[in-house]
DNA sequence: AATCAAGGTCAACATGCCTGTCCCATCTTC
DNA sequence: GAAGATGGGACAGGCATGTTGACCTTGATT
């Protein structure tokens, strides 16, 4: 093992400064991202909370509580005040699982899926202008740097709420 | 390192999976790495806030006051309560700027630099180990596009907040 | 002298999360 | 069929973190 006092193949040396760009800008763009939408949010009475539920029952219809649950990785019962506020206002609706009874799948209601498609568009107009101009290569090294970020536990997740495309 | 070639970005940039994968990446790269670090926070008592203020303060000595509030974006009061409790713990210290006294530098004391890089510790191993995972090309990719997300405004201060390198 | 900026401090409040405990309904397993 | 595991819900109580708005001091600018 070379000595540190090497300048040119400075991995080592310049890891630290590398990680901490990294932090910065990962604090300043999930920061800033959700700040975006917290003035549409407000104007509806919602919170983050409440985001964050709708859109990922929006990606994934027939959500169980349990999936969202792990997703979001808060207690049952911050997600329940949540669930049932969403209800009472029917932006959701739910029906019991048909395998398991037990189960309660999470679906949005019209109103909720306008809401939420509205929500998005902030996200998608601020998102997709930074995939433009960073290039596409650039969007590839982005999620493949931020999937090795995800523990395992949670990338099995990831991949069924980002890809499970059912027949039909 | 060989790159893939890449279909036409125009049309790839405009579809909605792509923008929602990538904001679920951001969360869960987010959460998760932000979480990985509670269990030592919580042996000291201390919040996530708090260990952001120590973050930049780290990161930048010398910080103003005034720099920190616009980088975590929270208001004053918020701000105070963070900073009298690391002081009044000692991780800490303040004196009064040289050109403008009405100003308070913050530096990490040695307490406090050593708290900082235990918690830092926990960060680099994740965030490095994921570098290592994709690759440095996808390393700047994940840099590109992030920048390009943060808003104009804040990217002025993370630019002065990373980059400031003093002589010595 | 007047004004503005940096910082501090107060009260009062909202959100969103937590732990702990208990409950019911339903599946699974023996 | 009984026992246990699992999915979901609900209570109490508490903590961390954020907010608004008002008011103050000190010091810089003009």
């Amino acid at each position: 093992m070379p000595v540190p006092s090497s300048p040119p193949a400075s991995a080592l040396f310049l890891r630290e400064d590398e990680v901490r760009h990294g932090v910065e800008l990962l604090f300043f763009g999930y920061t800033r991202l959700t700040k975006s939408i917290d003035d549409q949010l407000a104007k509806q009475g919602l919170g983050r909370a409440h985001h964050r539920a709708l859109y990922f029952i929006a990606r994934n219809p027939d959500l169980t509580v349990s999936q969202l649950l792990r997703a979001l990785a808060i207690t049952k019962q911050s997600l329940g005040r949540v669930l049932t506020e969403l209800q009472r206002r029917g932006l959701i609706e739910t029906r019991s699982g048909e395998t398991d009874r037990r189960q309660k799948l999470l679906r949005l209601t019209p109103p909720g899926a306008s809401l939420e498609a509205e929500l998005f568009d902030a996200l998608r107009t601020r998102l997709s202008q930074a995939y433009r101009r960073a290039g596409q290569d650039s969007v590839t090294g982005f999620w493949r740097v931020l999937e090795g970020l995800v523990p395992d536990a949670d990338r099995t997740l990831l991949a069924e709420l980002g890809n499970e495309r059912r027949p039909g």
